[in-house]
DNA sequence: CGTTACGTTGACTCAAGTCAATTCAGGTGG
DNA sequence: CCACCTGAATTGACTTGAGTCAACGTAACG
């Protein structure tokens, strides 16, 4: 994790730990260098709100490390998350002005912002960065329409065998590890922001992780790590086609 | 609607109905006309299904007239409709070579459409269509969230006052009239279709639309035409903020 | 004027929500 | 070092909204 003064320093891009995955990830030496002149870095503690929906947004950015949610609050405070932001992924949209949800920092975060107009200016000027930011965009995009399959169709049991899933594996690309053999991680999230994810209650995730790991499909040491004995097993409880597809 | 002879001339860009909305919006003449080279207009029937989910895309393209559904199957037939595709909206995703979802007709259907090869090709060279096509893409990720608020929160009445205030809106801007004083419109879809849209069984989406009918929010001449007396009562059903929102 | 696909309605069931009582784990301070 | 406090998590008893199964309408079409 960065120190304050790692965060007065002006980290330089070519060492940057997201530097091939996120929306510069195109970026040739000298238009990093152009990038460098209007980044800054902002850190926000575990909690704390990174930008209200309906504000004005000043900056757009990338998540460098943390991780923070991106959620939807109706007037009688029903809430779900529309997005998990994980490292590298990028926050806020070029060429709107006003936020459309909450950010909030479910961890600490450290994220890489640029204020939004010089940002605009450059993506006109700079393809590459366009480029991958349509490409972001797709991707994300596309696991939102997987997510609406999660939220519309899928029981309690294997909305929860979902959302693991989707941890373990990304958490196995994260530290370059397989997916065979027993994975383990730590949730990031509590059971009242993963019920908001699921459209489910924090008491109903609590009763399916329980029977999951009543069922062998799950192993928990404490309330927040978990290991996966046998891979194959979840995905089988998640309803997507057994091993076939997300790891394939 | 298009006949065959319009299908197999030519059909000239600047008198196209979808001109200024879809990924070629922003194209200069000139641009146009390199365009108009690789481009050719299909037609499908309603109930013809476009694409299949899996296969080699040979395409991509634009709905010129009609609509179509994006959708997602499980093995145990399980269905969720991801999207709806009207009149300008973009099908298919450059840069990858199979479908990820079923494309169905839902009415008889016009597209215009680009080998997909000389499509990236020009995307590529031609900064205003990656533009726009990120530009959309952003717009339809907006709504991919949106939606998973309806179906991870909303009850079943809430999910079809909010279709039903989707379909109003789209139809009001599209015919050009404005949001005061009762609306009238066309259900372009079956109720089979609208449970696989909004997570729910056909009989409760039948059940609903009756209490919508029994309450006054909505009257009915025969199944497929609506007629909304007073739309702020049906955003108030949708459980959106009012008037507020979305027709603000 | 049947046939067929789409839609409605009713009776019953069940998965998930609600309300409420404990339990657990991690920090804090005496 | 331990007792206490607090927020997170679990578990139980009960309720309910939507699903299931099944019968019945209805309108378009050959």
């Amino acid at each position: 994790m960065l120190n304050e003064r790692d965060l007065a320093a002006h980290q330089d891009c070519e060492s940057c730990p997201i530097r091939h995955r996120a929306v510069c990830a195109r970026c040739e030496t000298n238009e990093l260098e152009r990038l460098e002149e209007i980044k800054y870095y902002r850190k926000f503690e575990a909690g704390q709100t990174v930008i209200w929906s309906g504000d004005r947004m000043e900056f757009v950015g990338s998540v460098v490390s943390g991780i923070a949610t991106l959620t939807q609050t109706m007037e009688d405070g029903r809430r779900q998350m529309v997005g998990l932001l994980l490292p590298s992924d990028f926050v806020g949209r070029p060429g709107r002005g006003t936020a459309a949800y909450d950010v909030v920092a479910t961890t600490d975060l450290v994220m890489c912002c640029f204020r939004k107009t010089p940002f605009e200016d450059m993506m006109q000027k700079t393809p590459h960065i366009a480029q991958r930011l349509l490409e972001m965009t797709l991707d994300e995009l596309d696991a939102a329409r997987e997510w609406m399959l999660v939220l519309g169709r899928k029981t309690a049991r294997e909305k929860i065998a979902s959302l693991l899933s989707i941890i373990a594996r990304r958490d196995a690309t994260l530290n370059q590890r397989g997916t065979e053999g027993p994975l383990a991680f730590d949730l990031p999230l509590t059971r009242e922001a993963m019920a908001d994810y699921l459209g489910l209650t924090l008491e109903t995730v609590s009763r399916q992780i329980s029977a999951l790991k009543r069922d062998g499909v799950i192993v928990l040491q404490g309330k927040r790590h978990v290991t996966v004995p046998d891979m194959s097993l979840l995905l089988e409880e998640a309803g997507d086609d057994a091993d076939g597809g997300v790891f394939a």
